[in-house]
DNA sequence: CCTACCGATCGGTAGG
DNA sequence: CCTACCGATCGGTAGG
């Protein structure tokens, strides 16, 4: 006898993997918060029964740090490779705030999970977050100090343009929709501008 | 025998009051979300035990609805008080932005539960929310459109500005610290310029 | 991957 | 205001 389907069957044990558990966590904490997830809504979500999740991680903590811990290396990732070789502070903000107003119009579970459920995450970790988005914040108030000392931006405080042109970047993944207006790129190209205004880019070309 | 002490002594039974409940209970959501706070915290922090608390509200739901149904009243009445009578758009959008980032300055912990605990109210009232949001934004989205129209503004995508400026406000209650070097009255003011800034205010006196 | 089960804690009620 | 207590649900483990 020969098996007749050699694919699987419309019914079949699921099988899941570390990855297919991330994601399912990523949608869930993004929509009721992590404390507003149960495991077993992840485990419905995947088609099997909670304590088989157990195969796939090693607690509900550790699947909010994993995806903490990639988005915040995503995120100074992209600032160095956005920034890297731009000695213009013009550009060197065009470029950081485009990237990351892009990013957090395709990355937006990750956004809403990582700045609002930060209180959740377990000591030392939290705190390493903390560092984390500091380093980010430094380094885009950094560019705004060289410009306003160059001449070419015009703020009071430069740590409130940074922190005005982060979160405002950071929104985009509370508001946006993929089945939207506008694609990920164009917004993304509207808020780099946006960012250099904040800052009182007198350049022309720049606005 | 007459009592030696009319005034209560150290150790006595705790009094508490509605306003307490909910002040505790804003605390405490703001710091560790709604499903992030038990009821038997908002207790012991009112020195009193949890079914105590029934005394002064019916459910922990109905403590979140006070803050937010009171939060969006206040952010509406606010809007409508600082631009009656103004016919400018750049005027109404200074004072439109300027009342909305000082209310988030002066009151973080309802803006913080609003903002992140959406999600955790019941139906109908998360809709209920969901439109008096969508009328503040509205009503600024219609600022800058006639701003535009009017040729002091120049945005691409009005409901783009309105977001930018909306959320850029909002998270000022995010990292704005009471013992910071700048008064809410400051950071409201640069706030206010950054919107104007952001709408692409063309007038010179605006920035 | 599953069933069976654990202690802990949750929001809320009864009754005084 | 309290003690005593409820059913439900939580994250997680044992064992196969």
């Amino acid at each position: 006898m020969v098996k007749v389907t050699p694919v699987p069957a419309a019914e079949t044990r699921a099988t899941v993997t570390s990855d297919a558990v991330l994601d399912a966590a990523l949608t869930l904490f993004a929509r009721f918060g992590y404390h507003g997830t149960a495991l077993s809504q992840i485990a419905e979500m995947l088609g099997v029964r909670t304590p088989s999740l157990y195969n796939h991680m090693r607690s509900k903590q550790e699947l909010l740090r994993s995806i903490v811990d990639r988005t915040t290396s995503g995120v100074l990732a992209d600032f160095q490779t956005a920034t890297d070789g731009l000695t213009d502070p013009v550009e060197r903000l065009r470029s950081a705030s485009l990237v990351y107003a892009l990013r957090h119009a395709t990355h937006r579970r990750e956004a809403i999970v990582v700045n609002r459920d930060t209180a959740s995450l377990d000591e030392p970790h939290r705190t390493e977050l903390q560092d984390r988005r500091r380093e980010h914040e430094h380094a885009l108030r950094q560019i705004i100090s060289d410009g306003v000392e160059a001449g070419v931006f015009q703020v009071d405080t430069p740590a409130l343009a940074s922190f005005a042109i982060r979160e405002m970047c950071v929104s985009i993944a509370r508001w946006f929709r993929e089945d939207g207006p506008l694609p990920p790129d164009q917004v993304a190209e509207q808020y780099s501008r946006f960012a250099l205004r904040i800052a009182g880019c007198t350049r022309d070309s720049a606005t």
